[in-house]
RNA sequence: GAGCCGUUAGCUCAGUAGGUAGAGCACCUGCCUUUUAAGCAGGGGGUCGGUGGUUCGAUCCCACCACGGCUCACCA
């Protein structure tokens, strides 16, 4: 479900978010109730009914502007008023603005208010499926409101598609039924918004219909929406311009609502194993937790740096020492790198840990949540991934980082094994791109991923991963190089990363600063020294595991994504640079200064 | 950041071996009282992403720029 605007800031609590959202629509009645109670009658300004009279108006309303002049501009696009007109230089934004103006001449507001509806339009047709006429003449009057989407003009009768939250509904507007305002109706655009009030009944087709007997003009649409038969296609207006993308895309919204549900599903799994949800830091001092490059902004009164976080991780933990067994974070993270199929450089992330577990326990529990998941949403274990079959029954196949690769290179390879001797050897070839004086534990990771990633169709769990991969990690008992660490992969997707945590102080003090060394041969990703979170430490924290799930890839693989801007409501893209809807004019511009803008707006030049 | 591909009407797309463009839907006018991609008849709408260059002439060829997609790199 998606939740309606303004009734939860990102930061709420989940019990507040919980509260919202989930009654809607709140029946009219008790709408009608609300601050000043005159508003019992529900006849909003802009109401039209048949027994309303106006003078005659003319089709437009008012005399058109002289258009032929406003055309003139100037030879390449710019900021100044003049061309901003180029917006509303169109037939068709131009004749609705045309009727916008006969509305307002009419004593009309095109920018209604409330309307009180009794019924959702496309659950109607759900509820009703098989009513007989006679049932749907006992439901009596029914109101609803919503955007119109197609109009279908037979002479002194109209055809109209309405499409609120729940879907669609189609209206039947007679001139007979609806007198001098039938004119009125015939002069909707697709795109506008309106209530309707009137009686159920069936086409000869079969439809339902809403017969109109009164109707109320709410939004007037300025602008044209995409065509009704083949959508909207255009990715990047669907990325700009969701909205449009909701509208006339079903499957757009489909998908977000998988989104919505996956993460309810999310909490409500981890809400009944005692998990604690909580929100920690988004801007930090020293960002930590992954290794990855951070974003960086200031604050002006402290005058002091700070980091959108890459992870959630020091903090989470420093919670399980203030004594938190098992808490969880579903947020934002923010990462500094390049953009991709897989990678928006903000993401969601399930981040949760759970003490006296360790890597092992994390592995059912991540079973069984993914198998929670799949039963609640799509219902089934088996997903079908971008043609690809993919089967969640557990046990799913768990596979040793090492024999891993050396499956796929058909010679024994072990963690003492030297990876660039593979690279150069049986591998040679096949890993591109590999920095030579990298460490070892880089090393294993472009092999890693060379050769394994790519295979890792159905669900599987790689574990054991190189220690230098893994510097927040705990060694493993039995061999020194290695971590107690898995990767979950599906469909070629990272989905989560695990391990049980280290919670030695001293060793992760000396891991800290093994990672300043590297990040002094500039490696820019490696971890930053925290000495607060070794203090955390240095007052124990219990033995404890973690994980990250990546919730907009998961939600990829539950909705059949292929690339996670699907999967966002708002993707980052460079900005638009038209004179339309784009970037801001540069402000301190003196007025009707066009000849600076074509430079001005070129991008910065890169440091 | 690199390579390849793309950008034509509000939307979805054709097209032009260089002579300033078409279709469907949408829009406008007329007809039409159960249609549903309604129908019938007629009509309007584009500086072909931007800037330069070559040319008598560029939407088409060339260069640069902008934005997007895919692949690669980085990362989850």
């Amino acid at each position: 479900m998606i939740r309606r605007s303004g009734s939860c800031a990102p930061g709420c609590t989940r019990s507040t978010r919980r509260s919202s959202g989930r009654s809607w629509p709140s029946s009219p009645g008790r709408r009608r109730r609300s601050r000043s109670g005159a508003r019992s009658a529900p006849t909003p300004s802009t109401r039209i009914s048949s027994s309303r009279t106006t003078g005659p108006v003319s089709r437009w309303g008012t005399s058109r502007p002289s258009w032929k002049a406003r055309s003139i501009r100037s030879s390449r696009p710019t900021f100044c008023p003049e061309s901003r007109r180029r917006m509303d230089d169109n037939d068709l934004i131009r004749r609705r603005h045309a009727k916008l103006a006969n509305l307002r001449a009419r004593g009309l507001d095109p920018f209604g208010s409330r309307y009180p509806v009794t019924h959702w339009a496309g659950r109607l047709a759900g509820q009703l499926a098989g009513a007989t006429e006679e049932e749907l003449r006992g439901v009596g009057p029914v109101s609803v409101a919503g955007r119109v989407l197609t109009l279908r003009h037979h002479g002194k009768t109209c055809f109209a598609t309405l499409k609120d939250y729940t879907g669609t509904i189609q209206l039947y507007a007679r001139a007979d039924q609806l007198g001098d305002e039938y004119g009125l109706f015939t002069e909707l655009d697709a795109g506008d918004f309106l209530g309707v009030t009137g009686e159920l009944f069936r086409t000869r087709t079969g439809e339902l219909t809403i017969g109109v007997k009164s109707w109320s003009f709410l939004t007037k649409a300025l602008r044209p929406l995409p065509e009704k038969w083949h959508g909207l296609k255009d990715v990047e207006t669907r990325y700009r311009q969701r909205y449009l993308d909701l509208v006339v895309n079903p499957a757009a919204r489909q998908v977000f609502q998988v989104r919505s549900s996956l993460v309810g599903a999310m909490r409500e799994f981890l809400d009944a194993r005692g998990f604690l949800e909580v929100e920690t830091p988004m801007m930090q001092p020293i960002p930590g937790g992954a290794a990855a490059r951070p974003f960086v902004t200031h604050h002006n009164a402290l005058d002091l740096d700070l980091y959108l976080r890459v992870a959630p991780e020091l903090y989470l933990k420093r919670l399980v020492v203030g004594g938190l067994d098992r808490v969880y974070e579903i947020n934002r993270n923010f990462r500094n790198e390049g953009i991709s199929t897989q990678h928006n450089p903000e993401f969601t992330m399930l981040e949760f840990y759970q003490a006296y577990a360790d890597y092992g326990d994390l592995m059912e529990l991540t079973e069984a949540l993914v198998c929670h998941l799949a039963q609640t949403i799509p219902g089934s274990l088996t997903l079908t991934y971008q043609g690809e079959s993919i089967d969640l029954t557990p046990p799913w196949r768990r596979v040793k980082f090492h024999e891993a690769i050396s499956r796929e290179l058909g010679v024994p390879v072990a963690p003492e094994t030297d990876p660039w001797e593979l690279i150069l050897g049986p591998a040679r070839g096949r890993v591109t791109q590999v920095d030579p004086a990298g460490t070892k534990a880089k090393h294993w990771k472009a092999l890693f991923e060379a050769l394994v990633e790519p295979t890792l169709v159905q669900p599987t769990f790689v574990v054991e991963f190189p220690i230098g991969l893994s510097p927040l990690s705990k060694r493993n008992k039995d061999n020194a190089g290695l971590a107690d660490r898995f990767e979950l992969f599906v469909a070629r997707l990272e989905i989560a990363n695990a391990y049980t945590e280290l919670n030695d102080p001293e060793e992760q003090l000396a891991r800290f600063k093994q990672q300043a060394i590297e990040r002094e041969r500039g490696d820019d990703e490696a971890e930053r020294l925290d000495r607060d979170f070794v203090r955390a430490l240095e007052f124990g924290m219990p033995p404890t595991a973690g994980e990250g799930i990546g919730v907009d890839r998961l939600v990829m693989l539950f909705a059949d994504q292929p690339s996670v801007r699907d999967v966002i409501l708002f993707p980052h893209l460079r900005p638009e640079s038209t004179s339309e809807g784009g970037v801001a004019p540069l402000p301190n511009l003196p007025p009707g200064d066009c000849a600076g803008e074509a430079g001005a707006r070129k991008r910065p030049e890169k440091t």
